[in-house]
DNA sequence: TGCATTCTGGAACAATTATTCTACAATAGC
DNA sequence: GCTATTGTAGAATAATTGTTCCAGAATGCA
């Protein structure tokens, strides 16, 4: 009986969720949805009942896209040590404007804070995820001798989800690719660089080579 | 001449700053700034030119106020080696009204983004800054002994604001502070826990006691 | 006591906001 | 082809936004 629709509820979704990771929450308007989705504003309003539902249908389709996706990478990739390397080495070579854009979750952490619970839960449960997902490869690592005897893979884990979100502020502001590629490495030495090595005793494999030192002196003085 | 002013200009800074510190850039209206300061609006006109003017004059304050006490701190306190240690721990302890505020700075970074250049020159600054505060205190550590001699400490006090940045993000979605306590546990675990003594190779710190292992899975399941 | 000058309170304005409404268009089954 | 039903386009609404304006109030110097 009905017309049928114009347009398609997977690309509306996913507009939806960059529109909302580029501009914020405050920052995105109606009338930038309509534009950028190329769906009508009546229609908007006939699906979701009003703007925070239109965001919370981005969150949910960035943690189902982008979020299950770097999971999917960290869990997969072998061995379990450089997987989490390459998983922290990716992010900060990733290509400028996705630097730039930063993380659809850190931004709305920022924006939103508590102020909406729903929102912050969502959060707090998608670092809960990654969280678990480097926990898990940092234990599978330790006994593959990849990651030092000491460590308490939980502890590190949560580290590094916490210089996750760092180096996701930093890298919406323009820090230095340098300045966040040494918070990583910092962050990773304990884990051995090549497969199957013993892994360095703790932050031993952080000293860096000359020709690094030199570059980040010269850095400084820009 | 001219009639007294009726407001205090310190204080009309330092509650542009709260209100900005709390409500964000997009979540501030002239309207919040006239109640929260007092001030009437054709005086707040008066004084700067604009919304973004009163904005960049609350980020200043910030820097002067807030940013330059915690590096004071940084710099005073000893030994080298305790003074990070305390900054960072100060940082998970702090009353949870200040937690859920997070950093002006941190939830500045992520909302603009580099859309300001004014804004983003002055945020990379103040990081800037604090990593130089911490770079100054790791190598006086090492001297002391207090960190490990195979530690860059460049590289660990890039680590260290990368880390701060991240707290900032998860403690404004009330991520606990169980996990944020872990975090700086692991960020700091090249660096000796009490005054003289000799730092644990690496990673070797941050191996728990049976009981915050206990504590840690407890919380797993909430 | 004036008067020039600055500050203050709030009205006024134009733009933008989220949301609703209304008129119309397109389809599916009769 | 009619009609019920759903989608679409955009006008309308009411609230809020940043900003400007104006009439009056208070001060310091003549």
């Amino acid at each position: 009986m009905p017309r049928t629709k114009e347009y398609d509820e997977a690309a509306l979704l996913d507009r939806t969720m960059e529109t909302f990771w580029s501009q914020g929450y405050d920052g995105t308007s109606i009338d930038d949805l309509v534009e950028r989705t190329g769906v009508n504003r009546a229609s908007l309003y006939s699906v979701y009942p009003d703007k925070r539902a239109l965001f919370i249908a981005g969150i949910k389709r960035y943690l189902d896209l982008v979020v299950e996706d770097n999971i999917r990478r960290l869990r997969e990739a072998e061995p379990p040590g450089e997987a989490v390397r390459q998983f922290f080495l990716k992010l900060v070579d990733a290509p400028i404007e996705r630097i730039r854009r930063g993380c659809l979750l850190t931004n709305s952490a920022t924006e939103l804070g508590l102020e909406d619970a729903e929102v912050a839960a969502l959060i707090r449960g998608a670092f809960r995820r990654v969280e678990r997902a480097l926990c898990d490869r940092l234990v599978e690592a330790q006994k593959a001798n990849q990651l030092a005897a000491g460590v308490h893979p939980e502890t590190l884990a949560r580290l590094l989800i916490t210089v996750l979100q760092g180096i996701r502020v930093m890298s919406r502001v323009g820090v230095d690719r340098e300045t966040m590629r040494d918070a990583v490495t910092g962050a990773l030495s304990g884990i051995a660089s090549a497969p199957g090595t013993e892994p360095a005793a703790g932050r031993q494999r952080q000293r860096k080579t000359r020709a690094a030192v030199k570059r980040t002196l010269a850095t400084r003085k820009g």
